[in-house]
DNA sequence: GATAGTAGGTAGTGCCACTATCCATAATGC
DNA sequence: GCATTATGGATAGTGGCACTACCTACTATC
């Protein structure tokens, strides 16, 4: 097909598929002449994803490059940890660590601490994820809500059911392609997923313990 | 204090200040004459909830008003509930629904259906989360992730734990303005530690399951 | 052979969160 | 008292980002 077949089947502008190509979030046709090019059913697929990584996942087009490009790299293929730290790495790069670097640190320390000693995890002293939430404490205790840890603590072992389900995810997918796309999928609409499904959670605990009140209705 | 010590303890630039006062996310301080004001200890906690907000928080600073005026509004006093919607409409605005209204909301029939029947929870209509995750789910589906639901209601019940948890963080709230905050501070850094929590868990589980591979360091 | 579509390039737009500059006035240091 | 520095308030400018418009030379189609 053409770009205008493309556009009209994914609603996107062709302007923006264009913008796209030139951004290498998605791959150029197959060229037919100098100024000619044919797409296929993987760029309509491609191009969903894109949309869906930075509509749904509101990833800056960056990120969703870094991504794709460790995605299409033949040496990633087999590699799914390496994608999952690509993913990782992409997603935290926003967080910034706190300006006290010596409370983040021993923050960050006495986190893994207690996710290895007390829950058994393993853990990268590396991993970005950690310095990410160490950040998010330490913000927390400067607002005078240092029992805002404790809660962490709580939230570990649950959320560490939720990492069980997602590698369960990944591994039912049918073939490497598609596990590939799993890890990037579930994660970033699976981001999405998680906090709308919070928002719900708290709204039916809430309504749970205070039956007597009349609950908004959000109009 | 004035505005220079405010900007020298907080670490955010004078025409920063300045900016957010503009933008009505910091209240004015208190006048001692035309063109000299006054700030105390709360503009500088008011300052850094700003700055967790958008940096933490990755909000707009026009969610960040809206969130702010509701806390500063009187009759939210005694209202968590109304505050709770207020939040959760502010960060779900940017999700639109999926273009297949149809669809949309046939997704959120089902998934209301299952949270209300399945799990027991109550829940009104018109949460704005439902339709957030409704465009999730089709949005998933159109990438060739029907199996996407499924998981979606291996979740729900292990973040029903969550919204457990953040009650209780509001509840142990010492006093009202405290407990306000509380809903703030628990949602948007919340949400955050919870996505990096997430990562751990996919790390551990990774590691669970594969012992044998060596493990990315991330560097 | 007229009309519409295409690749590729450059420039412009709109939004957002600042950041810089200016001015009249006020506080401060000596 | 007076020079220096700071302040509130206003207006304009910046840089990043995701597009969007426009142009040109060429190609496809009727």
């Amino acid at each position: 097909m053409r770009i205008a077949e493309l556009s009209r089947r994914t609603g996107v502008p062709v302007p923006t598929i264009k913008y796209y190509l030139r951004e290498g979030v998605l791959p150029p046709g197959e060229r037919t002449s100098p100024n000619q090019a044919r797409y296929d059913d993987t760029h309509i697929h491609r191009l969903r994803l894109v949309r869906a990584m930075v509509e749904v996942g509101g990833m800056p087009l960056a990120t969703v490059r870094e991504i794709l490009d460790q995605v299409d790299a033949d040496d990633v293929q087999s590699d799914i940890d390496k994608l999952l730290g690509t993913v990782q790495r992409a997603v935290f790069s926003t967080v910034q660590p706190h300006a006290d670097a010596e409370r983040q640190t021993a923050k960050e320390a006495e986190i893994v601490d207690y996710l290895r000693n007390e829950l058994g995890w393993h853990l990268p002293l590396n991993n970005p994820a950690i310095a990410a939430l160490a950040s998010v404490v330490v913000t927390a205790e400067d607002l005078g809500h240092a029992r805002f840890v404790e809660f962490i603590y709580r939230y570990a072992p649950i959320i560490g059911e939720i990492g069980v389900v997602d590698l369960d995810y990944v591994a039912t997918a049918q073939d490497l392609d598609f596990m590939l796309e799993s890890v990037v999928v579930g994660t970033t609409l699976g981001d999405t997923a998680i906090l709308a499904l919070r928002r719900m959670a708290q709204t039916n605990e809430s309504a749970r313990r205070f039956p007597n009140i009349r609950h908004r209705t959000f109009d």
